[in-house]
DNA sequence: TTTTGCTTTGAGAACCATTTTCAATAAGGA
DNA sequence: TCCTTATTGAAAATGGTTCTCAAAGCAAAA
């Protein structure tokens, strides 16, 4: 079986990842890193990341824009609520939503579900000059 | 001012569009327009789909791998439950979660509230070889 | 009808985040 | 230490989307 193998690189970005309040995008994360004096590539930075959502230390969320940005993920399932205007982040849980969604997909024959829930909008500070 | 026209491939990615129940991608819809005879180019279908979201006439949702897709606004509104094998798609409504969503948003000092609810799985028919 | 001044179109190039390639490197067990 | 194999990373490829700009179309004016 494929065994990870751990390396200064990976926790570089993890180290890096954790030191954010919100989301980054991979790209950020390396100029960061390589401005710090870490010599690492790009292309390890995506797949340090890419591991970190698989084995859930992170979430990643993909804007409009397509560009996609990571965060230090806790234990808890958690959705978010984002600001369209200033990328103000909150989160929040769903309740009895979790095991609703997991019954409506088994009722339709689906395995091995996952689910996205995001909330955009406009956050109080942003609405002001509306 | 910027005064729009109406020119009848504006009206062929609208009425192709609106013959959708959920979401299409630009590519797959000048695909069929193309493959169906009208012969216009894929960046006038990006052009009028802009124009679209912009005018409210329909909604615009950017998957994980990094793809816009774009469907008719006004219809009930409903969530997706997609297979991440085959791409089946099963449409299901939210009863009272809609209500809670803008309750949850509203607390938290947002306005103009949308979401994106999307279910991924493997279905029954791909899930047989496990 | 012809002219004039716009907007729109579309083929191809440019963009840009992300992924793939593949030879060189380095973990970690024996 | 040696060996096997995962990992790295520079460069190239990918692919959806946007930009460029000359040609074409529409509408009102002449």
């Amino acid at each position: 079986m494929t065994q990870k193998r751990a390396t200064w690189q990976k926790s570089a970005v993890r180290e890096q990842l954790s030191q954010k309040a919100g989301f980054v995008s991979a790209q950020v994360l390396h100029a960061e890193l390589v401005a710090s004096g870490q010599k690492l590539g790009l292309t390890t930075v995506y797949r340090a990341l890419t591991d970190m959502v698989e084995s859930s230390e992170a979430d990643a969320l993909t804007g409009s824009d397509g560009e996609t940005r990571y965060r230090i993920c806790g234990t808890a399932h958690h959705h978010h609520l984002i600001c369209t205007t200033c990328g103000k982040t909150v989160e929040f849980e769903l309740g009895g939503f979790e095991a609703a969604t997991r019954d409506l997909a088994q009722s339709h024959g689906f395995k091995k579900v996952s689910h996205s829930i995001e909330l955009f909008g406009t956050c109080a500070d942003c609405g002001v000059a509306s």
